[in-house]
RNA sequence: GGAGCGGUAGCUCAGUUGGUUAGAGCGCCGGCCUGUCACGCCGGAGGUCGCGGGUUCAAGUCCCGUCCGCUCCGCCA
């Protein structure tokens, strides 16, 4: 028996126990004639007590003992004495009423010292990665690793609850030419040919509701093979989920009874049910995005009417060329110095501006509103958007001109900036903002390409009121699917649709995006026959787990809550993939690669 | 593919206008210490300033190139 109880169990009722632990030196105190030494293992620290006049020997071995030493301590459980009429009991740690008086210490494991200390946060992610088995002994680490058991675990139970079963699918799959580049596979036994490692299950666990199976879910593993960030990595988790006869009412619902038990496991935090919806109209029109972070105010606002016959040239050709003029007020960022607005001049041109104007309000006279344009704007220009933008001393306001989309944008990533440069959100980590934004459009025209694309994805259902407007090429872009995702304060947190589940309705829109029938036939013909065999209707969902869990440990990165992450590169620095193969391995596959070595 | 920030001791960082032998805290090693809990005190070791080139009497510092890391844009149905 290594041990009788863990790090973290030891109470004052258990003094005078005799007991065994094992685990790892924490930190040691070497008094010389006494030794503190706390032992840690998964579940917390217990300070150990080594006296010569206890037992020689293992006093003597604790002397020898260093950080990260793996050991194993007999001793009996005391409560820690008062020592001149002063307590040592320690507040910082649950054990800290007691301490074990050591008889016997095993050394079972010496270890090296550390290439850093787990003490100390470290800014070298390079080397976090590198030694990832040693950086994840951190608590903070350790404990988003229990967050995720806890999640998925939450995750388990709400679904099988409500009669989900949980069915796996094939990893190696067929490449689709839609969406992310796939990660291929060589195929030994059929040469030349490829399996891709899926994005999402999708068609398959559409196949599975034409199974019959009713209720499905997965905790999935998807690949894609795009650039990464801070909140993407090649290899993710999706929770993936699908069930027939169903609405999407009973797809909120379900997933409003997980979330809520998911931040009610991982952060004690009651979320009220069910979740506000908001149009993707209106998000867009509101917030400039369709992951809107509604935790703070500075509300896009149209002012397109007044400027229409505006003595300012670059507003009126905009509205005159069919577009919109839309401004935000900073609250209070009169103050903005140039070199922030030159940060947010970059921010506007990103997202396609030409420029961006802009009003810092110094007093409540017009005559004192410092700007470079607002000497081309009437006096009965400057009173409207006074009063629609609630204009007082202080305030900031931003515009943007431009195409309705484009402004979105502009004004959406604007007012994120704002928020970013006056710590708008501080003090508000627990505020959980969940919502539903709901009448996704189905198709959107690709201009460079000159076709349509699903918005979502080609198999999501049209909303019942707009499939007649597939008859009519001018009316595509006003078609709403029956899409929807669910968002946390400004992140996405997954997204679904009921889907089509008949064959000739499918086709139709295998047509709307230029898909030719040898097209069908050959990368869909499965799941359009699948359809022809008594499809049920049926919908589903996919969140993102990483980005879940990252959110729920109120981490800035899904690398933070996934075990083995990659790096920014796709690397794995820890066992350094992706790595050369054997010749004969290619060989076998037969591949031949094509880089060439770079000359000096 | 593009932009920004970073790379100085094992770790976290400082390093002024280019100027003597490149510093601090933590860690590590040794010594002292019987109630600490970030133990304390004393002493010590530890550096190719990412790499290459250039400017200069002189480069951690300036210039060019390159590699690596992180963040963002593009991309991610």
């Amino acid at each position: 028996m290594y041990r009788t109880h863990h790090c973290n169990e030891l109470r004052k009722s258990d003094a005078g126990e005799n007991v065994i632990l094992v685990g790892w030196v924490n930190t040691v105190r070497d008094h010389h004639g006494v030794i503190f030494m706390d032992i840690r293992d998964r579940e917390g620290v217990t300070q150990c007590v080594f006296r010569s006049e206890e037992n020689a020997d293992a006093t003597a071995l604790s002397h020898t003992l260093r950080s990260e030493d793996v050991i194993q301590v007999t001793g009996r459980v005391e409560v820690r004495p008062e020592i001149d009429g002063q307590s040592t009991f320690n507040d910082a740690i649950e054990t800290g009423e007691i301490e074990i008086v050591a008889t016997e210490l095993k050394i079972l494991n010496k270890s090296e010292v550390l290439p850093f200390q787990l003490d100390k946060e470290l800014s070298n992610e390079d080397l976090r990665m590198k030694h990832r088995y040693l950086d994840l002994r951190r608590p903070r680490m350790a404990k988003n690793l229990r967050t995720r058991h806890e999640i998925t675990k939450a995750i388990r139970n709400t679904l099988d609850e409500q009669g989900f079963l949980e069915i796996e699918t094939p990893v190696l799959s067929k490449s689709t030419p839609e969406g992310a580049r796939d990660f291929l596979v060589p195929s030994r036994l059929s040469p030349g040919k490829f399996y891709a490692l899926p994005q999402a299950p999708q068609q398959y666990k559409q196949l599975l509701m034409v199974a019959g199976v009713e209720r499905y879910f997965q905790i999935a593993r998807c690949f894609r093979d795009e650039d990464l960030r801070a909140d993407r990595q090649p290899e993710f988790t999706q929770v993936d989920i699908e069930a027939s006869f169903i609405t999407e009412e009973d797809i909120y619902a379900t997933i409003e009874a997980m979330l809520s038990s998911v931040f009610e496991t991982a952060r004690g935090i009651k979320v009220p049910t069910p979740f506000p919806r908001i149009t993707h109209q209106e998000a867009m029109d509101k917030y400039g995005s369709d992951k809107p972070e509604r935790r703070f105010g500075c509300e896009i606002v149209d002012v397109t009417e007044h400027f229409k016959d505006s003595g300012f040239g670059v507003f009126k050709r905009a509205i005159e060329g069919g577009g919109v003029v839309r401004a935000i007020n900073a609250k209070g960022f009169a103050g903005i110095s140039t070199g922030q607005i030159k940060r947010l001049e970059e921010v506007a041109k990103e997202a396609g501006a030409g420029g961006l104007a802009y009003i810092q309000v110094r007093g409540a006279a017009h005559d004192t509103w410092r700007s470079p344009i607002v000497k081309f704007f009437s006096e009965e220009e400057l009173a409207a958007i006074e009063k629609d933008l609630n204009i007082e001393e202080g305030d900031l306001i931003l515009f943007g001109c431009d195409k309705w989309s484009t402004v979105c944008d502009v004004l959406g990533r604007l007012r994120l900036e704002c928020c970013a440069m006056n710590g708008w959100l501080e003090g508000k980590d627990d505020v959980l903002d969940f919502h539903w934004v709901i009448d996704f459009p189905l198709l959107d025209y690709d201009e460079e390409e000159g076709k349509w694309n699903a918005v979502h994805h080609p198999f999501t259902r049209p909303h019942p009121d707009d499939v007649a407007l597939l008859d009519d090429e001018s009316k595509w872009g006003g078609i709403r699917g029956a899409a929807y995702d669910v968002v946390l304060n400004g992140n996405e947190l997954g997204g679904g649709s009921l889907r089509i589940h008949e064959g000739d309705l499918q086709a139709k829109m295998f047509r709307v995006l230029g898909i030719d029938d040898e097209e069908q036939a050959g990368n869909f013909g499965h799941i359009l026959g699948a359809f022809q065999y008594g499809a049920p209707p049926h919908g589903g969902i996919a969140l993102g787990l990483d980005r879940l869990v990252m959110l729920a440990c109120q981490e800035h990165s899904i690398r933070e809550v996934i075990a083995f992450p990659k790096n920014n590169k796709g690397m794995d620095l820890m066992s350094s993939s992706p790595a050369e193969v054997d010749f004969k391995q290619l060989r076998e596959l037969y591949m031949k690669s094509t880089v060439q070595e770079k000359k000096d």
